[in-house]
DNA sequence: TGTACATCAGTGAACGCGCGTTCACTGATGTAC
DNA sequence: TGTACATCAGTGAACGCGCGTTCACTGATGTAC
C-alpha cells in the first residue's frame, strides 16, 4: 500500500484500511464554482502520476483520497478514468510545449542553435518528469485494453499533407519549423523535411524513454548526446564562409 | 472481461463468474517432470501479453487459467508475479536476439550491408510483436511499483568499460560488432563506437516505440527509415573506389 | 511378489484488498414571491 | 423583510469483481523392505 500517513491532526479518525479517508480537509467549491474540482482532479492525477511513476495508479478512489472527496463526486466532472487521463495528456503537452517555447525565447538567431535547443529542451522535460513523458504516449496500450481494434488512424493525416494528431501537434510543428527554418538559411540539407523530422522526433523520444529505462546505463552528456543525434538526422551542414 | 468463452465440450460447467475454471483439460506431469510446468507458465505469460498487449495481464490468475491450473500452484515454480515477468523478459530476449542472427545469417559479407540488416531486423521484430517488445522495456516501471528505490545502477558498467546490462547485452553487443566491423573494413568514420552504437540503438528504440504508439502518423517505410536513421548515426560513408 | 510409505504435483476454499460504479441522500446557498 | 423552494456540490453505503496469497488437503507414483 502506497497510501501516505493520514495527517492525525486533521482530526480525522480512519475507519480502517478500506476506508476512502480524506488525506486533508477541504472546503467544498462556493456555488457556481463547481467547475473547479474538474482542475483538481487533473491536478490530482498529475500528482499520482509524478509520486507513482506511472499513469496506472490514476483511481478514481485515489485521485478522490488525493483531493479529499468521494469517488462519486468524480463522475460530474468525467465520465470515466479514462477521460482523466485525457484531460491529464493534454495538461502535460500543455507543459512541454511551454517548456520548449521558454528555451527558444532565451535563445539566438542562429536556427542550428535554436534547433538543437528545442530538441534539448524536449529530452530534458522528458528526463524531468519520466512518468508524465509516459504518459504522453502509453495512450495506445489504454485504447487496447479498452477493447477497442480502432487504435488505427486515431491521428490522420490532414488535407494540408501533414499528420493530424490529437496532442502534441504543435510539439511537432515547432520541430517542422525549426527544421525548415535551417534549410531556409541554408544550414540544412534536407529535401524532406517532414520524413527528417520524424528521424528527428524518433530518435530524441528513444533517448528519453531509452535512459529512463536503463538508468545505468553509460549515457553520454545529454546536451552533447542531442546535437550527436540531431545534427546529422536534420542533415546540418557546417557554417557557411 | 476479456475471458473467451470456456469450451463446453471439456464437460467443465463453470461455477460463475469468479471461478478459476481451466479453458481446457490438462494432464498433469509425470513424477520428475514437474518442472515442465515452469516453461508452461512462461509461454502462457507470452501468449496473455501477445493477446492483451500489455504486461499488466500477466496476474497468477490469468496464467493459472490460461494453463489450466489452480493459481497456487504456481507458487512451486516462480515466487511472484514478477519472478515470471523476468522469465519472460528473459524469453523474449532470446527470441529478438536469434531473430537478429537469423536475418544475418542470410546477408552478405557487406558491414554496411549486415549493419542495416541486423538493426532492420531488429524495428521489424519490435513492429511485429509490440507487446512484446514493450515488456522488454517496461521493468524500471515495475520496480518502481515494488516500491524499490534501486532502479538506479541495475545495469553497471563492467570492469572492461562496456555495459553489464541484466538481459539484452548480447543484442546490444551484436550492434557494436557490427559498427566495429564497418570501422575496421573503413566504412565508418566512428571514433567513438560506444557512443555511436548507443546513438543508433535509441533511435531504432524510438522508431520502434513511436510508431506503435502512433500508428496512425505518416511513417516512412521501415526499411529506407532504418538506413535513414541508422546510416547517419553510425557515420557510414560512402563506399570505396 | 506384496505392501507400507514417502514424495511429488498439484487442488479448492477462503481471506482481505482496492477497484468502478450505483443509488438514495444531504445540507448549504441563492432566488422568486 | 421573510419564507418556501429549487439548485448546486457534493456524501456514504453498498454491490460485485479480480486480484495475491494462505492453508490444509489429495491422489497418483515410485521405492524400501
Amino acid at each position: 500500500v502506497n497510501r501516505p500517513a493520514v495527517a492525525s491532526d486533521a482530526g480525522v479518525a480512519p475507519a480502517g484500511p478500506l476506508a476512502d479517508r480524506p488525506s486533508a480537509r477541504r472546503r467544498r467549491n462556493a456555488r457556481g464554482e463547481g467547475a473547479r474540482l474538474s482542475d483538481e482532479i487533473v491536478s490530482a492525477a498529475l500528482a499520482l502520476i509524478d509520486r507513482t511513476g506511472t499513469d496506472e495508479a490514476v483511481t478514481l478512489r485515489a485521485v478522490a483520497r488525493q483531493i479529499g472527496i468521494a469517488a462519486p463526486s468524480i463522475y460530474a466532472h468525467f465520465a470515466d478514468r479514462h477521460a482523466i487521463l485525457q484531460a491529464v495528456v493534454i495538461r502535460i503537452f500543455g507543459q512541454l510545449v511551454e517548456t520548449i517555447e521558454t528555451s527558444l525565447s532565451a535563445a539566438g538567431d542562429d536556427p542550428v542553435e535554436r534547433l538543437t535547443v528545442g530538441c534539448t529542451a524536449y529530452v530534458e522535460f522528458g528526463l524531468a518528469h519520466p512518468a508524465r513523458y509516459d504518459a504522453l504516449f502509453s495512450q495506445r496500450r489504454i485504447a487496447v485494453l479498452a477493447g477497442a481494434a480502432d487504435s488505427r488512424d486515431r491521428i490522420p493525416v490532414g488535407p494540408d499533407g501533414l499528420p493530424r494528431m490529437q496532442f502534441g501537434a504543435e510539439a511537432f510543428a515547432t520541430l517542422l519549423d525549426g527544421l525548415e527554418a535551417c534549410v531556409r538559411s541554408g544550414r540544412s540539407a534536407s529535401t524532406d523535411v517532414l520524413t527528417d523530422a520524424t528521424a528527428v522526433w524518433v530518435a530524441l523520444h528513444g533517448a528519453v524513454t531509452l535512459r529512463v529505462a536503463i538508468p545505468g546505463f553509460p549515457w553520454p552528456d545529454t546536451a552533447s548526446f542531442v546535437r550527436q543525434l540531431v545534427l546529422p538526422l536534420a542533415r546540418v551542414t557546417a557554417p557557411g564562409p
